[in-house]
DNA sequence: GGTTAATTAACTGGTTCCCC
DNA sequence: GGGGAACCAGTTAATTAACC
């Protein structure tokens, strides 16, 4: 070992090998450099090799940059130490926010798509970040340099389109658009300068949680449901609601159509409306192409679409709907399918009792009658319909009326028009809601089971699929709650289908549609009837001919009304009659814990309806913001570009 | 002096494991 | 099951040494 290997490991030792060179020396290299110096000599002086020297000055000529750029990842990227401490404020302020909600939040605010353990590392102090922002701060020149990175770089780094000198500090795009938010809502917002833009970016961030929080708290349904139904539905702080937003971006297009597409009371059809608000009609064909628009149009209600006319509250419609199969049928005169006897202020009771059946087999009846012995108020869908569930519905716009049902397109026969049609006068076929036609499409010709993408409305076979390529949600995270989304409202679709869907009803009765609905209710019929005359021989001829029978007298009220057309049976009716008085207390009781049972039931319906509501408006904004996120930063680099 | 390949540091995202 | 920490693998820029 001579005497230059021992002086290079004495030189290595003081200063270590590929130990990088300082912002200062290799300002003092580019200044030797420009005056014309030996810098190489300076650099033997500085204890830098001639080539690293030789290679800062390269990087100088060729890009005029002098300190070094970071040694980036696979996304070339940087945190700044403001957006770390930024960081470290949102868990200091929010000590129970999970990593993975900086993350979220990270992303939806800035073009940050910063790791978990990346936020780990950040919040546990274990990166060693801040060199880059330190020899920003130590380098005048770097403002420049970043700003050659910046525009090289790629949107990567649009987040720090230019940085003061010395400080370090960016702009944050995602600031802007909370600018415009705050402006749009209330111009006492003053603007948002560069310098306070990671504090903005914290605030837009609590505002985030308190909504979050707001709308997940404790608060009354109703209340939550009145505050939504305002314009700055999640304000608590002066800022404005997503929907304010969208009714500035929707702004060239018809008015009309705006506040149909951005009114949230069209998306709380649950919740309480004043009646003087009267929401939207009709979301038109045309706006499904607009940016702005929210991307998740939900149409899966199950409210009858007669109903969208009228400016009914929503605790009506949503009452109506709960308890349609039970008060308002048990306020018509009915007929027994079983025993065929009329007259019936409570046919459920007379099913229950008379012919013991069980809750399920009494509501599947009592649905079947009602819709039988009430087709006014059955929503009539065009048979042409079944036609168009075959059609593939991926990217097929939807017309929706006030409860977000799809309205038959000016095309296809309109609803009613087949009562008229004397091709088809008896054949109706019945369907609550578009969710039948939905759920009919999630089974689509090849027999696969699709979803529903909540972000485009877009049935796809593979739903993370379609979120990771078509919606670039690339974490598990992201894409969980659409997913869980998508699953609930087909679960929920499966669940509600057999109680209220599906009806295919021959209005005499006698071309009844096979479905699996009249299926049942044909075994039920069966079963019923059969028990019925084995219990009384002599009502056979009820079974054969169902003649209707004229309204019961009965002053006892009682629970086998006889058939004239059966005196034997009218006698075994009324003997039974008096032998069972003791029991029509027990009636009494066992309908008075039904209806408890039945008032509890539609409450819990509602409270569930209400949460995914909730949901599926948390979603909706959340997609809005993103999308405006996305459209701006298009503009930021088009106009970089 | 200039160029280039190898090496190293810095940084990232993904995965796994552990804990609650 | 979710969150966080640790570990691993990959990427990029800086640094270094070797070569011409």
């Amino acid at each position: 070992m001579n005497q230059s290997e021992i002086q290079q490991q004495l030189a290595d030792q003081r200063r270590g090998r590929y130990v990088r060179v300082s912002d200062v020396d290799r300002r003092q290299l580019i200044d030797a450099y420009k005056k014309g110096e030996d810098f190489i000599a300076l650099a033997r002086k500085l204890n830098i090799k001639r080539s690293t020297a030789r290679s800062i000055l390269r990087t100088f000529i060729d890009e005029g940059r002098v300190s070094a750029k970071q040694r980036a990842g696979t996304r070339l990227r940087f945190i700044t130490e403001e957006e770390a401490e930024m960081i470290r404020e949102m868990k200091r302020r929010h000590p129970l926010i999970t990593i993975g909600q900086i993350q979220m939040r990270l992303q939806r605010t800035s073009t940050r798509v910063l790791s978990k353990a990346s936020i780990s590392r950040i919040l546990t102090n274990s990166i060693r970040l801040g060199k880059r922002a330190k020899r920003s701060g130590e380098d005048g020149d770097d403002g420049q340099d970043e700003m050659t990175e910046t525009m090289g770089n790629g949107q990567d780094e649009l987040m720090q389109l230019s940085s003061d000198e010395g400080t370090g500090e960016g702009i944050y795009i995602d600031d802007e658009i909370d600018e415009e938010e705050e402006d749009d809502d209330d111009d006492e917002e003053t603007r948002i300068t560069e310098t306070n833009a990671p504090l903005q970016n914290l605030d837009d961030f609590q505002r985030f949680m308190l909504r979050k929080t707001s709308i997940n708290g404790d608060e009354s349904i109703g209340n939550e449901g009145a505050a939504w139904s305002t314009k700055e539905q999640y304000d608590d702080n002066g800022y404005a609601g997503y929907d304010s937003e969208n009714e500035d971006e929707l702004s060239e297009i018809d008015e009309n159509e705006t506040k149909s597409l951005v009114d949230p009371t069209l998306n709380m059809s649950l919740l309480p409306i004043p009646i003087n608000e009267k929401p939207a009609i009709s979301i038109e064909n045309d706006n499904w192409g607009v940016k702005s628009e929210p991307v998740c149009v939900f149409v899966n209600r199950n409210f009858d679409s007669s109903d969208s006319e009228q400016p009914a509250t929503i605790d009506e419609e949503t009452t109506k709907r709960m308890l349609n199969t039970q008060s308002t049928a048990n306020r018509r005169i009915k007929t027994c399918p079983i025993c065929g006897e009329t007259n019936f202020s409570r046919l459920s009771h007379h099913l229950t009792v008379a012919h013991n059946l069980n809750r399920e087999e009494s509501l599947t009846l009592l649905a079947y009658s009602d819709r039988n012995n009430n087709h006014s108020s059955i929503p009539i869908v065009s048979s042409s319909s079944p036609k168009n569930l075959d059609k593939s519905p991926q990217q097929t716009p939807i017309t929706i009326n006030t409860n977000n049902q799809q309205i038959t397109p000016a095309g296809l026969s309109p609803n009613g028009n087949d009562l008229e049609n004397p091709d088809h006068p008896t054949i109706i076929k019945t369907s609550s809601s578009v969710e039948d036609q939905q759920s009919a499409n999630s089974l689509s010709a090849d027999g696969k089971k699709r979803l529903l993408c909540p972000r485009c409305n877009t049935w796809v076979l593979n739903l993370t699929d379609h979120l990771i390529k078509k919606h670039h949600l690339v974490s598990k995270q992201e894409r969980l709650p659409f997913l869980r989304l998508a699953r609930n409202r087909s679960l929920m679709i499966n669940v509600d289908k057999p109680s209220t869907n599906s009806f295919l009803i021959n209005s005499n009765e006698q071309h009844i549609i096979p479905t699996a609905v009249n299926k049942k209710y044909q075994n039920i019929i069966k079963k019923y009837r059969k028990k019925f005359v084995n219990t009384y021989p002599s009502s056979s001829s009820i079974h054969e001919t169902p003649a209707p029978p004229p309204p019961a007298t009965n002053s006892n009220q009682n629970l086998l009304t006889t058939n004239n057309n059966n005196n034997s049976l009218k006698q075994n009716s009324i003997s039974k009659n008096t032998n069972t008085n003791k029991d029509i207390s027990v009636h009494h009781k066992f309908e008075q814990r039904l209806s408890v049972f039945r008032q509890q039931f539609a409450v819990t319906v509602a409270m569930q309806n209400s949460l995914m509501q909730q949901m599926e408006l948390l979603q909706r904004s959340f997609v809005c913001i993103e999308e405006e996120w996305n459209d701006m930063k298009k503009e930021i680099v088009e106009s970089i570009s």
